[in-house]
DNA sequence: GTCCAGGATGGGC
DNA sequence: GCCCATCATGGA
């Protein structure tokens, strides 16, 4: 199966940031080759994805023997395309940026990087309550565990494959269930009730999806275990709001520092000045600033 | 041993 | 509305 890239695509610069961390346990990279489970619903598909030239994505199905069906080759396409952003036009962005003092050099240096998504809204919840004030690392391993645990997993060639627990299931937990897994005790109600949240159909990614920015925001900060740093996240990588803005990350706060020579963190202000020339592209230039520091 | 990490909550004022 | 203690563990 082969997909067709957009312009402005660097398959290094996207695997510059997938392969950051040795400890993800959503997929698996070997030598530029992406091994993964691709979930939506009960469908399960093992593919591994490749790119030739910044042209095209070959899309290869795993441990599969069965024919694969029209309307799960879509769903998978349509997964890939959300997962890259395929479908943005970055040429706008890369003009802002080439002429903005804190883009500019970041732009060049991991030109073709699209905002890497999670396609999954309660794989990218979970993922935004886990990495609350902890370091990325530790954040990592709390992830592996919790998917560990109560995920599902495929097996290929002697390895295992995971798939992110599904919401149904989290749901029926108590926070004891997960005191194995060394997350504080607020961390685990967040994520048992969101997943209930999800179960009684009360939050979804389609309905969020037919709000606007300010509406989806205000939603998500509703919910117990979501303040503005993880609603903007999400509303970032999972549901693509361009304007989405994750200004109080410590992250983007420290790569600010390090491009402007401070000695000290830069205020909120100073970054809502800063962010001005970013309108509508501020989830894409955090994007950019976190990958100078990580 | 110390400091801080891709924050959020609930209380006091 | 703003300020602050608390959570609570690992990584550097």
């Amino acid at each position: 199966m082969i997909i067709t890239l957009p312009a402005n695509f660097d398959m290094n610069a996207n695997l510059g940031y997938l392969t950051r961390e040795k400890n993800e346990c959503m997929y698996e990279i070997e030598s530029d080759i992406i091994t993964k489970v691709i979930a939506i619903g009960e469908m399960q598909s093992l593919v591994q994805i490749s790119v030739i030239d910044n042209q095209q994505m070959v899309v290869q199905f795993l441990n599969d023997s069965r024919p694969i069906e029209k309307w799960e080759r879509e769903k998978i396409v349509t997964y890939i395309h959300e997962w890259f952003d395929l479908d943005n036009d970055l040429t706008p962005f890369y003009e802002m940026a080439n002429s903005d003092p804190l883009l500019q050099i970041p732009a060049q240096k991991f030109y073709g990087l699209r905002v890497i998504g999670i396609p999954d809204l309660f794989e990218a919840l979970c993922w935004g309550v886990l990495g609350q004030q902890i370091n990325l690392a530790f954040a990592h391993t709390l992830k592996r565990q919790f998917v560990e645990s109560f995920g599902d997993s495929i097996e290929w060639k002697s390895k295992k494959y995971w798939v992110f627990p599904p919401y149904e299931r989290i749901a029926q937990l108590e926070p004891t269930d997960l005191a194995a897994i060394k997350m504080t005790v607020k961390k685990s109600e967040y994520i048992i009730g969101i997943a209930r949240l999800m179960a009684s159909g009360e939050l979804s990614k389609d309905q969020l999806m037919n709000m606007n920015f300010k509406e989806a925001e205000r939603s998500l900060i509703k919910i117990r275990g979501i303040g503005p740093w993880t609603a903007n996240y999400v509303l970032m990588r999972c549901l693509r709001f361009q304007t989405a803005f994750p200004i109080d990350d410590v992250g983007l706060i420290n790569s600010i520092k390090t491009l402007r020579n401070m000695n000290r963190k830069p205020t909120k202000e100073e970054i809502l000045a800063l962010s001005i020339p970013w309108k509508n592209w501020e989830s894409y230039a955090t994007f950019y600033l976190w990958r100078v520091l990580y």
